[in-house]
RNA sequence: CGCGGGAUGGAGCAGCCCGGUAGCUCGUCAGGCUCAUAACCUGAAGGUCGUCAGUUCAAAUCUGGCUCCCGCAA
């Protein structure tokens, strides 16, 4: 088939490799314009953008595309069908309608939970015991389209936000490659009851609330984990935690109901490591 | 030119300010000891100190360029 691709992170172009090696033609791309980001505020392309670009296919980066003449653009692709992955902006009615079956979005969460920004770390922060991508119909509203399929994952104790997102990408990917084969299917209607937003995550509660049970606080750690990572203050200096288990270990801390013990940190200008490579040019943490 | 930290045997670090023998903890290998341990003892291997140039009798250390890694901030 002829396909709109729209999408910006890492996450979205799992998704578009395995279009293009199911043997679909990728008219064009769409994503976020580049911005100046990253240290020396330099103009970075998004992951999609790059990778796009390496490939050879036409990317746009509009602003919006809430213009008529964006709308006519992206309307004389004439695709057969737009697959939309964590793009980043709304995209009205004449683009939904334009393509001949329609956009369909791979969102990743169990829908209607976890609807929005950041489905991936709010499922480990909040417990949840299982996670999954949901393929959907595109409609107005914010991830509200019918359900077209479902690929469930299971969150474990050591499951990260970085462990997860890479095995979803994978799921959300096949899954995506599965429904167009048969494009017109129509979707489920999503249920009312269990509706919650995945809202973006903030910088400001990436310190660790050790005031928090164990298990609160392991969840916090996992689902930020690697970005923007859970971190607490050792010794003065700022100390990220990347993977923890409950219970007493080589660096622990008490919990409203007990220990935390860190198996995987960072300082500052330094790279992750393990407990035991940490304490040797670390001696003696004290956390705070 | 947003602010800052870093690159030293396999891992983590010290040494740099005040140039002059390559150091520590751990790991690895060999041997010993032990009922036993992340145990202990003895010995060994392993590094052109990121890279290029400069200063110097002498550079891990001082000067300048470059590459790569990372934290913050956006």
């Amino acid at each position: 088939m002829r396909l709109i691709f729209m999408g910006t992170p890492d996450f979205a172009v799992e998704t578009l490799k395995a279009l293009m090696a199911a043997g679909h033609e990728i008219a064009c791309v769409y994503s976020q314009p580049p911005r100046a980001k990253g240290r020396g505020l330099a103009m970075q392309p998004t992951p999609v953008h790059a990778f796009a670009e390496a490939n050879s296919i036409e990317v746009r980066i509009p602003l919006s595309l809430k213009s008529e003449v964006e709308q006519s653009r992206f309307a004389a692709v004439k695709a057969d069908a737009a697959v939309v992955v964590a793009y980043g902006l709304l995209l009205p009615q004449a683009i939904l309608d334009a393509p001949k079956y329609g956009c369909f979005n791979v969102h990743a969460s169990l829908l209607p939970r976890w609807r929005g920004a950041a489905p991936i770390q709010r499922a480990i922060m909040a417990g949840d015991a299982e996670s999954g991508v949901t393929i959907m119909r595109m409609e107005l509203g914010l991830d509200t389209g019918p359900m077209v399929k479902v690929g469930r994952v299971p969150i474990t104790a050591s499951t990260t936000a970085s462990s997860l997102h890479d095995g979803l990408a994978q799921v959300g990917a096949k899954l995506m490659v599965g429904v167009l084969e048969k494009p017109s299917v129509h979707g489920v209607i999503q249920p009312t009851d269990g509706v919650t937003y995945a809202k973006k995550i903030d910088k400001a509660e990436a310190k660790i609330d050790f005031l928090k049970s164990a298990v609160e606080v392991r969840n916090h750690i996992h689902g930020l984990s690697p970005f923007p990572g859970a971190w607490c203050m050792m010794n003065d200096a700022r100390v990220k935690i990347l993977e923890a288990e409950i219970g007493d270990g080589q660096i622990s801390h008490p919990c409203a109901d007990g220990l935390i013990h860190f198996t995987k940190l960072q300082r500052e200008g330094k790279g992750p490591m393990d407990a035991a490579a940490f304490l040797r040019g670390f001696p003696n943490p004290v956390v705070a």
